[in-house]
DNA sequence: CGGTATCCACGGGGATACTG
DNA sequence: CAGTATCCCCGTGGATACCG
């Protein structure tokens, strides 16, 4: 972790395996809301406001396919199927609420910046 | 950090600003190019094996607003023009090392998890 | 040398409706 | 309840050519 000097280290690591859909938007949010434990299907949609189930749909199957998550299917009427975060989604979303953490930490800055390089380019 | 429940703290932190360009293909592969030093736009064509001058534009244009680099212009002729990683870009270089050390870290993990998913769905 | 200007491809993501 | 099936929008980013 001291010698990263090519650029292409963010290229999946080495193209090793394809894109790993850490970046999108709901995997994070995802994992925030299984982090207390098991939710099902209809529990995820609640807290993320907006999100449409086939696109829910799609961000689980991704992050149940790297790992991140595991879906438990009750072949129940009607159907229940929980999802739960495994050892390694929490780990991710570890380093994820570091990256969170860090543009809460830095937002006025980011505002600050903005706001000079608009008082720049103005001209 | 230890309170993060609610999922919409992805939201930019909130919605103060508009989107950051964090996670985009090539803001955190320009750090690496400046880390070292200032860098010439052509200059960091060379190691941004592909990138095309129009996208390379997009990508310091954006970075110089959020405050990651600095452009130094010299009104020469030829022109020449130096870009230079500032405190803050340094700082976010950190987070985003740190993210891709996670997937170097853990990446027999996840070709381990894919496989199984295959496994689990060729049925 | 350090960019612009145009055009275009692709994938994430949203809206709506339907189903076992 | 837990999804599918369609259709569509838009932003990133790539290709190519041109300019002060």
């Amino acid at each position: 972790m001291s010698e990263p000097l090519d650029p292409a280290m963010f290229d999946d690591c080495g193209d090793v395996l394809g894109p790993v859909r850490i970046g999108d938007k709901w995997t994070a949010r995802i994992l925030v809301c299984l982090k207390d434990g098991r939710r099902r299907f209809s529990e995820l949609r609640v807290p993320l406001r907006g999100i449409t189930p086939k696109v829910l749909t799609e961000s689980l199957r991704a992050a149940e396919r790297d790992g991140f998550v595991e879906r438990h299917a009750y072949p129940e009427i009607p159907p229940r199927v929980e999802y739960e975060i495994t050892d390694l989604g929490r780990s991710l979303l570890g380093v994820m609420e570091t990256t969170c953490a860090w543009t809460a930490a830095h937002l006025t800055e980011l505002i600050r910046a903005r706001q000079a390089y608009l008082d720049r380019t103005a001209s």
